[in-house]
DNA sequence: AAGCATGTCTATCGATTTGATAGACTAATA
DNA sequence: TATTAGTCTATCAAATCGATAGACATGCTT
């Protein structure tokens, strides 16, 4: 299960991709719109931004906004800078690897043979969803929302 | 990431598999096997019980047993006793639904709907993987190295 | 150069969870 | 009745999580 740090650094990602393009967004400002205590956003951004996934500019007029164009950041590389790997086991992470400690024999070891493929399947959707899919998603979403609201009046 | 206790109760589970039909086992005895430490292990065997996957008999001749065949035993299952959901946020898990605190919609929410596309991929592998597969994987991939070795000789 | 705006650094902290450990108790067998 | 072995219900230290805080640094504006 991801961390509320993960979440609410995937929910300040999708609110910088929304106003992608219209110049540094302030971390009071995005704190306030998405609901996420302001100083522990602080050290969210920080860590995106020292990933290379977000940029910042200090002083006056300056914020925080996305270092790639959404359509080139991935949920996967986001997840993986804030949850440090997608892996359900350190040893199937190709990010993160780290042996089990009591393991004998990796290459036999049923519970990581299945683990990689969970691995491989979260990695595949993550690694092939950028964020401007998501918003384009959550963007359809709502619209499919709305019109039934509509047909239901 | 599965937590140290889902990783010892799959190990107990599997090592409980290969003795399946050879009588209860000692919490002791899995304990010494599995190299997990045994008090620990009542607890998470016990779990395992109450949820219905183990069975066990107290006094002499005593111990733990799988509660159904291996091929009716799921990883699914097993890691939902342990790990308590197999989805990554909350608001898509089926056996352990939450509504998100801080969601205003939560039909719309990006961030859910890829998540749900997670949880789908991660229930498809586990669900439709039994212990006695996950076995039969363990034994194949050592049979596979072991006829490497073989032939490097 | 000074003031203001805003990010950055580096702590610290309380709550919660994890990963254990322990001993008394209960049930089953011989 | 004694022994075996699971069950109950605590307790605990360490680690992590989810914060909060104030000093400092950088950049813009005047």
């Amino acid at each position: 299960m991801i961390s509320k740090k993960t979440k609410y650094g995937l929910l300040a990602l999708l609110a910088l991709a929304r106003k992608y393009g219209a110049g540094p967004v302030q971390i009071g400002d995005l704190a306030e719109q998405e609901g996420i205590p302001k100083k522990f956003l602080e050290l969210i951004l920080l860590h995106l931004k020292n990933a290379g996934i977000l940029g910042s500019r200090k002083g006056k007029g300056g914020g925080y906004f996305l270092a790639k164009d959404p359509a080139q950041i991935t949920m996967g590389s986001a997840v993986r800078v804030l949850d440090g790997t997608l892996a359900p086991v350190p040893c199937v992470s190709e990010t993160a690897y780290q042996k089990c400690t009591e393991c004998d024999d990796e290459e036999s070891c049923g519970i990581r043979l299945v683990m990689k493929d969970v691995r491989d399947a979260v990695a595949n959707i993550l690694d092939n969803t950028s964020v401007k899919e998501v918003l384009v998603r959550s963007s359809d979403a709502a619209k499919k929302a709305k019109k039934v609201i509509d047909y239901s009046i």
